[in-house]
DNA sequence: ATTGAGAGCGCG
DNA sequence: AAAGCGCGCTCTCAAT
């Protein structure tokens, strides 16, 4: 059953639905107030919350506490409807783009740009739903987020040297997040949507009653109903499992943060200045180049130019590349590079920003990678290094289940093609190794883990060159079907068609400027540069499309994961043993194992201590059951790596 | 002052 | 170890 919601003027409508998208009972109309007392009232029923936006509704409603089962976002459900290969013979994906397609996403509330940003009136002519300081989309990555890009060779330009430090003249500032205290402060009242483009929406308003009937429309006229139902069963719970990641916060020790800082920096350093640390290696790197002080290590232009002066050799600053180089300068000037990222990106301006009562709460963008990964802005949730996961402490009495998928993507290969024996040589036999490379070395198709793992990430990149291309053919040989798959999604790229996940997700077709490059190609004046210009072009799409089956169907095995592990885990109840304290998260979880973190094939749960073996368990059983939902009896395993640790710094293993 | 590109590195 | 997939973020520098 569903219950649509959608907002009527200053109040909020309420509609039931059936699966088939049959009306039940009359329309319901309650004050915005009054929407938490009708969603507790409901829950027990199990519907299905059908809303425009996990992000506009849900963050409200776990505010107070209140935590709904499953729900059915209708802006990620017709991103997929619109653009899937399944779906493509649709009323839905055969009309015009709606204003569903211009959507944006709406950011969790209370993120460190909050007060920064006026949230534009999503719904022309009523009141905000909650006062809560939502605010507008940032510029969403919807219409960046596709790999439509050309790289053009040109190379560095005039060189200026100088340049003055920046340190704590930012970090003081009052910066209230990245890119995002711009022009997009909008006070906009008539838009019903906040665009990308900020052009306005020719297509009418959001009707979730309609959209919803649409979508529904659009599943069951699909060629596989099934799959796509799950998918978006699987997408919408991401969402609500993001909503709930962010309500709950990642624990953050800034005290330990800070630790870290000083031990490798030297103390917090004053504005205008560098961490000790810092200045020490670039005095070092001067004197190693025989360079003035003015010489500045964070200007490109002006340390090559110094490198070449003295006779370093670097072509670039790269690290891998100037490993390769034997001179005095270069091991202060990588130390210095690692300093300086540390400093930059995760130092004492990014605890300032993003770690707030122990916590860090981060912004999921669920979907908001082409392959159905997830994205995140602010912060860089996912690129969190693992020298500072050392902060990530759980809180007095609980503690984390940290568990990642063991070679998620080519055991996804192996039962995506049905490869039965690449899938045998990743199942474990009488206790035996779980780990897939070895299992492939086992099977004598190579001769060392490091050839199997090489050999597949390059099967499934797209690797050329080698070691990785030495072992494809062996690869080739005792796995024909698996390289089969993504040798196949390879050429369909290539030629310009869309491949498909295991549920449905399809990639995007190559932008205007693709084809345009292909047919400059075929021009009777083409030189051998349009030509190659165009080969390299469609190579590379190529080796997106064989990477996005991959990626695109472990995303799913993922979602799939969480939305399993986020139920399981409210099933356990509260804790209410002896001694049971209740944790810093706020309700509905301050007694409850909940998830804080995702991060492609990793998850944490954070989880009172006493609960955390049937909490590992419940992880394990979900694992099970995301395989069996997607690949169902095909003999697959995802193992697990799963740590019980109070500090996420020491779960890596 | 603001914006965009390029380079580089963090994560999977 | 350096080729290949997907991202976000920060820096500098040049252009606006």
């Amino acid at each position: 059953m569903h219950t649509v919601v959608s907002q009527d003027g200053a109040d909020i409508g309420l509609r039931s639905m059936s699966d088939a998208g049959a009306p039940e009972g009359e329309p319901h109309i309650v004050e915005a107030s009054g929407l938490v007392r009708e969603v507790i009232a409901a829950e027990s029923s199990h519907v299905r919350w059908t809303w425009d936006d996990t992000n506009g509704w849900y963050p409200a409603l776990l505010a107070e506490g209140v935590r709904v089962d499953r729900a059915h976002d209708l802006r990620l459900a017709h991103a997929v409807l619109r653009t899937s290969a399944l779906s493509a013979r649709t009323a839905l994906a055969e009309a015009g783009p709606t204003a569903w397609d211009r959507l944006a996403a709406v950011p969790p509330p209370g993120g460190p740009t909050a007060a920064a940003l006026v949230r534009p009136d999503r719904h022309p002519g009523s009141e905000p739903l909650f006062d809560l300081g939502e605010l507008s989309a940032p510029a969403s990555r919807a219409a960046s987020g596709r790999p439509d890009r050309e790289t053009s060779g040109a190379s560095a330009k005039d060189v200026t040297g100088g340049g003055s430090w920046n340190g704590e003249a930012r970090d003081g500032a009052a910066r209230m997040g990245p890119g995002r205290d711009g022009p997009l402060a909008s006070t906009s009242t008539t838009s019903t949507s906040t665009t990308s483009t900020g052009a306005p929406d020719a297509t009418g308003p959001l009707n979730p009653l309609t959209e919803f009937t649409a979508q529904l429309r659009a599943i069951k006229d699909s060629t596989d109903p099934g799959r796509l139902r799950l998918l978006l069963a699987a997408e919408s719970a991401g969402a609500l499992a993001a909503a709930e990641m962010h309500h709950a916060g990642l624990p953050w020790r800034g005290d330990i943060h800070d630790e870290i800082l000083t031990e490798a920096l030297g103390p917090r350093p004053r504005p205008g200045t560098r961490p000790a640390k810092l200045e020490a290696l670039a005095n070092q790197i001067r004197t190693a180049l025989d360079a003035p002080p003015t010489l500045n290590p964070d200007s490109h232009p002006d340390l090559l130019r110094a490198m070449e002066y003295a006779g370093v050799g670097a072509r670039s600053l790269r690290k891998w590349e100037l490993e390769k180089l034997d001179h005095p300068v270069i091991a202060p000037l990588l130390e210095y590079k690692s300093l300086y990222r540390l400093y930059t990106a995760n130092g004492w301006n990014w605890l300032d920003t993003w770690a707030h009562d122990g916590r860090f709460r981060m912004e999921y963008v669920v979907g908001g990678v082409v392959t159905g990964r997830w994205a995140s802005t602010g912060g860089g949730a996912l690129q969190l290094p693992h020298n500072v996961r050392r902060a990530v402490v759980s809180d007095p009495g609980w503690t984390f289940v940290v568990a990642d998928a063991a070679q998620l993507e080519p055991r996804v290969l192996a039962a995506l093609s049905r490869d039965e024996r690449m899938a045998a040589a990743g199942r474990s036999k009488d206790g035996a190794s779980t780990d897939m490379y070895a299992g492939i070395v086992a099977t004598g198709a190579v001769d060392s883990r490091e050839h199997a793992k090489v050999g597949m990430l390059g099967a499934m990149y797209g690797g050329t060159t080698g070691v990785s291309a030495q072992v494809l053919p062996r690869l080739a040989r005792a796995f024909p079907q698996a390289i089969d798959l993504v040798e196949r999604a390879a050429r369909a790229g290539e030629r310009g068609e869309v491949v498909t996940t295991r549920l449905g997700r399809s990639s995007p077709r190559p932008g205007e400027s693709w084809a345009a490059v292909q047919g400059s190609a075929f021009d009777e004046d083409a030189g051998a540069d349009a030509q190659s210009r165009a080969r390299s072009q469609t190579r590379s799409w190529g080796r997106f499309t064989r990477n996005f089956v991959v990626q695109g169907t472990a995303a799913e095995w993922a979602l799939c994961w969480i939305a399993s592990i986020r139920r399981r885990l409210w099933a356990l109840g509260e804790d209410l043993s002896d001694g049971a304290r209740p944790g810093l998260a706020p309700a509905p979880f301050d007694r409850r194992p909940h998830l804080v973190f995702f991060l492609h094939d990793e998850i944490v749960v954070h989880a009172p201590a006493a609960l955390a073996d049937v909490v590992a368990q419940e992880v394990q059983a979900a694992a099970e059951e995301a395989g069996r939902l997607l690949f169902g009896d095909f003999p697959v395993d995802f193992p697990l790596s799963v740590a019980v640790t109070e500090s996420y710094a020491d779960a890596k293993g």
